[in-house]
DNA sequence: TTTAAAGAGTCAACAAAAATGAATCTTTTA
DNA sequence: TAAAAGATTCATTTTTGTTGACTCTTTAAA
């Protein structure tokens, strides 16, 4: 039971631009603030601007911001576009080739679990991840003209 | 997010044995049955018996039985034992080298969503994932002197 | 209209984890 | 006491995930 770090990066850099709701941020600096390589990060942020979590504006001056407030996008979410194979066992597939398939109700009762799972996660909206601190920031801003 | 083989298998070995609960089943039978090499199976029969799922007999006539009735079996409680890296994320162990560790929530949430996924599990016990046709002839069984 | 700053995509190398099975050892009972 | 069962160890192979170099495309500022 893993979730892969590329999910895991996902949901840093989706905190860290909730932090710096007021600016564009860079891939540049995220890599240098979490020391991560650049390429690799890239990837990540890919993903979630082809998932439209994220903006990202190309050209002298870009960079990221979050595509919503973070009070809208819940973790749930998150993890389930970015966790490409969410296939729990072997018989989730259709190339299954298990032998009890066709009396067992296993499927099912893994299933629902995931949904469980999922569940509990899309409860939380980004901004309940991201520290006290920082969520306060957030209020204060959003008075400011 | 994956469980793996050997947890899938786990289960299905426990199913089987459910199903035969009047008899002993060697492994040798089981892995005839499902088509996996012995020695693999082994280990998988090893880590159920350490873990008091099944009761294994050894010498002539020997052989593998639930330890207890599948009525009395959670799932969950399986998945749980065969599962030995729950760590969701990186951060979920001690040497989590996170730039976040301080401030963030995620965490605590996806331990929370973990537990979900579990405590479904735990509702469903191994009587429940047989097929209707193996249950039925469970209660046969049990009516039998 | 050029240039530099940004993201996008491709590819290959590497590392870690999981799956597999051969060979050998131990226990036990018919 | 021999044969049938499970137990253990080890090495190999396969798969999956991680990493980063290199090159391409877009775009806004100078």
């Amino acid at each position: 039971m893993h979730i892969t770090q590329h999910t895991d990066y996902a949901l840093r850099v989706l905190i860290f631009l909730a932090s710096n709701e007021h600016r564009l941020v860079t891939i540049q600096e995220i890599s240098e603030r979490f020391e991560i390589s650049r390429s690799h990060l890239m990837k990540v942020v890919n993903q979630l601007i082809r998932n439209g979590f994220v903006e990202g504006l190309r050209g002298k001056g870009g960079g990221l911001r979050l595509a919503r407030p973070p009070q809208q996008i819940a973790v749930g979410d998150v993890v389930r576009k970015m966790e490409s194979d969410l296939a729990l066992v072997e018989c989730f597939t259709d190339q299954s080739r298990c032998l009890l398939t066709a009396t067992c109700q296993l499927k099912g009762v893994l299933a629902t679990a995931l949904e469980a799972f999922f569940a509990s996660l899309d409860k939380v909206p980004l901004s309940e991840v991201m520290g006290p601190a920082q969520r306060a920031l957030l209020h204060v801003l959003k008075r400011m003209p």
